[in-house]
DNA sequence: AATGAATGAGAATTCATTCAT
DNA sequence: CATGAATGAATTCTCATTCAT
């Protein structure tokens, strides 16, 4: 019982899959999202499409928690366990560089079909409100310039991710990228440290 | 013959401004935005849409554009003349706070229907491509400190205005927020100073 | 202004009155009535169909509603205008003889998508409750038999409109059949009088 | 084999039996009847159901005949059987009262999913047709007044059926209807001998 | 020019039936 | 035999666009 309900298990997430990974295609290609092209470019039947989803609105918020999962989980490690200001805070960079396709196809789909409105929901409960708190506990503990947490959040935020979602679509060759990739942590890193360290 | 022209120009402005006026409401409540409701609520028949957009597409192009106008117009300004970068940077941060309140409408209204993709472009276009050429010549004139120019206008953008539309959206008391902006502005110039400048 | 607005209502009429004649069609043939065929058969475009109803369920109440209407006004004149009992009795035969076209459509028509409960429920309505007030009135005065009003009026109900759908649908030759409906109406008035009156 | 095929025959009648139920639970709740909820419902797998029957229409066949046969029975008996017509008719209207929850039921059925003009037919085939030939053996016996046996048949049937559902569905207390019950099959009676009778 | 009724392509959803396991 | 996932035809409803008045 339990081995065919593991079974069961086990196919419904990859048809699952599957159907996201249709979705953010679709999504990249900037073709209409439809059940239709969603079940073609899937291979299955429209009707299946309902058997794993109750509704269009189910299967896109599937998607969507799917794509946000890893950038969730990554944050709140970092943010949510205790230690060195300034040696989680470049974990945190760190991690933002690991996880940066997943942050451009994040963004690749959150920049269509979803307003900004919820983006800027989902940023805020993702990623804005532990940085704040990060930011918080590190002023008080006298690691960090004192200036509004929000603030040097914002700062942060902007300095590292909304460099990283630029650079990504500067659209260099592949090749020159990785080399880049390395000279521009750095210099986030720096510029980081510059700013928030007293 | 000119005069009936001026005439039909005047009459012809205040029918779109009447008609973008009404998008930003169904925006700004949540309804959607078919031809028909902006009809019924501009008191227009649904052809007469037609007689002054091309298209749906061009009707809401033209909403768009007008209300951008005002922060591509300040933009332009402050970043394509010549002068004291210094200066110039501040300039930059006092705009951003005196259309602060544009800001949020062109947010609230990009927020909704508009997808991110298109608001990254256009940040680009009106904030960021002016932006990181500033800091390119910053750089290049000794005044600014030598990193990534696209990362130090990240820095500079998500200090800036990701700071002001965060806290904008605090919600707080409206008169405390007029002393708080004061603090605010101060705290935001000292950090961007304190990274940029040599 | 007005007139536009009578002009306009005539062809709406209009419309809606080709749209009820089809869908009476359809259900007549024992063709699926779909807003595809509806729309087919009365030469409007599907969308048309939502112009002059909000959907399908507003649709079909339009029409069972215009087939009831008569009947309906046909038995409120009859059971509550005051007057000797006895002839009203045999005014509601005649009405029911007069309608029985309607009637026999109405039946034609409920006897397909609706379902009995609703059935039962306008008949209550539209019928029984005003006969069974009426023959309380008969009982109370004197006019009529001392049993149960329902029973009365049950009795009454079977034996009018029963026997006329009954005959309706045995499917006589035409010419035959009004002769005989002669015949028919004289035994049902006969024998209502024979067991009504004390 | 014979034994084998027995016990397969009993299962058989058990699961044909819990899908019966089902399908009456559903309709009564007003829930939509669909071969889905029903393999749910009697706890089948929904592919079992087609090995029970041919499709959805069979099932739902069977299901009426099942609720019918006890009414088609009792009437076959009665009309069937020589004898006084008098006593038989009384034992018609006996047998109705005593079957009066399954007649219910019956029409709780009917009056739901399924359509009126499946209705008219049944209550043609099961209780009109062999009510009017009983009739007509009445009236050319002598036994019963001289008018078109239709009308009679109609009459009688509006006079017992009719009253009963209407007044099983007046919804008194349970006590009271006890009671009532005896005074209206009287009432019942005497109305029908008085008009029947010659 | 203005009007708004008509249009119909396109989208979401339901559900009886099949079939591989 | 039992199972239930897969199927896709059929259906309802939306909305940008056209066009006769």
């Amino acid at each position: 019982m339990a081995a065919v309900s593991k079974k069961k298990q086990w196919v419904d997430n990859l048809v699952k899959d599957e159907i996201v990974k249709t979705v953010l295609t679709l999504i990249k290609n900037e073709q209409p999202v439809t059940m239709d092209e969603i079940a073609r470019q899937s291979s299955v039947a429209k009707g299946t499409l309902y058997n794993y989803f109750k509704n269009k609105k189910a299967l896109m918020q599937y998607v969507h928690q799917t794509v946000l999962a890893p950038i969730r989980d990554a944050n709140k490690t970092i943010f949510e366990t205790p230690g060195d200001p300034i040696a989680r805070l470049h974990a945190f960079i760190d991690s933002v560089f690991c996880i940066h396709e997943d942050v451009s196809l994040y963004f690749q789909f959150v920049q269509k079909k979803r307003t900004v409105a919820n983006q800027i929901d989902e940023r805020f409960d993702i990623v804005m409100r532990p940085l704040i708190r990060f930011c918080s506990q590190g002023i008080q503990g006298g690691s960090f310039i004192d200036v509004d947490p929000t603030i040097l959040a914002e700062m942060i935020y902007g300095t590292v991710i909304g460099s990283l979602i630029s650079i990504q679509s500067r659209g260099d060759e592949t090749d020159k990228k990785k080399t880049d990739m390395k000279k521009i942590k750095e210099d986030i890193i720096c510029l980081v440290d510059r700013i928030i360290l007293k």
